[in-house]
RNA sequence: AGCGGGUUUGUGUAAUGGUAGCACACCGGACUCUGACUCCGUUUGUGAGGGUUCGAAUCCUUCACCCGCUGCCA
């Protein structure tokens, strides 16, 4: 019974629920507090940065669980702190955004759109006694914190809310410098929680901000802005990361001493770690800022943008991300699962292509010189509908140096003396010898075809055990390979003093030159995959070719060859 | 130290008092117009102790270890 409802892909049952659901359920049963409420939740990225992979994760639980319940999943953009925040960044947030295939429809919103609100509820909070304007500096705030077992001060506390009514509105007006003031939640300076000792409200920030511009002066702290974002906006989950985790009580305070109806709730998940992966959206950012790759696109960093390049499709990211699996506790996903979800999605997707990554001339003695013929090879063995194409073929071509050995090692069933192997899709050659040049380097390997194998297959039936691929030397067209490995590859960054930089992997980028890929692939467009045989899967950089030079980036790696 | 979380095979995740399962990885084998893909198979796990129970990953208890929090960032 259970095996009938199980899906082929993932081996997971359709109804398999997470704690997050476990949660929901709760809520939504007889008696719960959102019983008959649509589940509402939401996507809120700052656009300080690009998103990654681990923004695909938040992505798919936000989107994933509204979509579970029926419900509905905004994107909205965080954007309460201008020193960070820049219109381009909401542009590429939301372009990868609809490329992995989530759409919002027309639920965009910006928590600067409420800035109005915002101010409002504070201006209420100030009236009930609530919260007060503090005129510690930044400094004397941290000196007065207190410590773990000594409660914070503040000497402004108990300032009347008339006094605080005015200096907020004057905050506001633009009278005071930066640093000069904030506004203050009154709640507990003896709080073993350090985000309940009067957490900052306000804060006086001159500065431009890229939709309200100059507006403002004064913007609203994350813990104050989120609950409203998502009560305004009636979301009924709020789903976030570990880390807010100790904010949550804060969250509930101003979710439940502001005037709105609805009352979300907020629920925390473990973020995602992958080994060998740079994943902190400052690491990414000074990555790009120091000129260290690219650009956000560089195809050896994490971001969707950089994945985009490197030739993984949105399918196979998400897949990945529904695999791997929701809980609490931090985890850390193996890079190479990611890279098996991609292969699993490109060997159903992507057409197959000849390329030669590291050549050596073989030459068909036996087959007339100048003479050349075309064959028909299918594009993809696991879709008969994507077709054939055709492959020129001749007397001269190119085949991978590893097909061919001088004596047989092991499993090795290639090309060597004496040996038949089928040239994909052309026909039958039995190698005969090589040419080697004064140092003994193979040069040129030799072979006759058998003229009665036209399309690989012999015309006696006999057996053929291996096949190797090969481009034709009078027409196959020049390339450079870039096989492309993560960034980074110290597994503990962040351990003692070590800068982050100097973790980063040397070899995160080798270049293959004198490349030798089929004629057709001249035509070939972005984002096409293709997979070259045993060489794993790769996709044409047109951010990087240059007319009479193409430019494929590696996606994957295959598993090694013949075992010794 | 105060507060809040966490701990199931190498990795990630199921099992919510009733056979510890799945995926990836690994190893072994088979197949093949490529050794890719696919297929078959093996090994490996409930952090530790005590308790409740016919029965405990699950409930109680003690301990150990790990993570987060003292921004006017999000």
């Amino acid at each position: 019974m259970a095996e009938e409802t199980k899906t082929p892909e993932t081996g997971e049952t359709p109804e398999s629920r997470n704690f997050i659901h476990a949660f929901i359920d709760e809520d939504i049963a007889e008696g719960g507090q959102f019983q008959g409420k649509t589940v509402h939740t939401r996507f809120p990225p700052e656009p300080n940065g690009y998103l990654h992979i681990g923004h695909c994760k938040a992505l798919s639980i936000d989107f994933g669980t509204a979509e579970k319940y029926n419900g509905m999943c905004n994107l909205r953009m965080d954007d309460t702190n201008p020193t960070k925040e820049d219109e381009e960044y909401v542009d590429a947030i939301k372009e990868d955004i609809l490329w992995l295939g989530f759409t919002w429809d027309d639920r965009f919103y910006y928590a600067s759109d409420y800035f109005d609100k915002m101010y409002e509820f504070a201006e209420g909070l100030i009236k009930q006694g609530l919260a007060y304007v503090c005129e510690l500096t930044p400094e004397q705030m941290k000196e007065m914190r207190g410590d773990l077992t000594h409660p914070a001060q503040s000497p402004y506390r108990d300032r009347p809310a008339a006094e605080s009514l005015d200096l907020f509105h004057r905050m506001k007006a633009g009278e005071f410098p930066n640093g000069a003031m904030t506004l203050r939640a009154r709640i507990d300076l003896a709080s073993g929680n350090f985000n309940l000792r009067d957490p900052a409200l306000y804060r006086i920030n001159h500065m431009a901000h890229h939709r309200t511009g100059d507006k403002w002066c004064i913007y609203p702290m994350y813990d104050f802005a989120h609950p409203i974002e998502d009560a305004l906006e009636g979301i009924t989950h709020s789903l976030c990361s570990l880390e807010f985790e100790s904010h949550r009580p804060l969250y509930n305070w101003v979710r439940d001493h502001i005037p709105t109806e609805a009352k979300p709730r907020q629920i925390e998940f473990a973020r995602l770690g992958i080994n060998y992966t740079v994943m902190s959206k400052r690491k990414l950012r000074r990555l790009v800022e120091e000129n260290v790759v690219s650009g956000w696109d560089d195809p050896r960093m994490p971001t969707i943008c950089g994945l985009r390049r490197r030739g993984y499709t949105p399918a196979s990211i998400r897949n990945f991300c529904d695999r791997i699996g929701v809980s609490k506790a931090d985890s850390t996903v193996e890079f190479g699962f990611l890279e098996h979800c991609l292969r699993e999605d490109l060997n159903m997707t992507a057409k197959r292509a000849m390329a030669v990554l590291r050549p050596i001339k073989l030459t068909i003695t036996n087959y007339p010189e100048g003479k050349s013929e075309a064959f028909e090879v299918e594009n993809n063995p696991e879709r008969p509908e994507d077709g054939m194409r055709s492959v020129m073929f001749g007397r001269e071509l190119f085949i991978e140096r590893e097909d061919f050995m001088e004596e047989k090692v092991g499993k090795f069933f290639r090309l060597y003396p004496g040996n038949e192997v089928r040239l994909k899709g052309a026909y039958v050659v039995k190698c005969t010898g090589c040419v080697k040049d004064e140092n003994g380097n193979v040069t040129e390997v030799l072979a006759e075809y058998d003229p009665d194998s036209r399309g690989g297959d012999p015309a006696d039936g006999r057996k053929i055990k291996s096949t190797i691929h090969w481009v034709d030397a009078a027409t196959a067209v020049d390339a450079e390979i870039r096989l492309y490995d993560n960034l980074f590859v110290d597994s503990d960054p962040d351990g003692e003093g070590k800068d982050f930089m100097t973790c980063l992997n040397p070899d995160s980028f080798e270049t293959l030159t004198g490349c030798k890929v089929e004629q057709g692939l001249r035509d070939a467009t972005f984002p096409a995959a293709f997979q070259f045989m045993r060489q794993g899967y790769f996709c044409l950089d047109n951010k990087d070719s240059a007319p009479g030079r193409l430019v494929f980036n590696r996606s994957v790696s295959l598993k090694d060859g013949f075992k010794k």
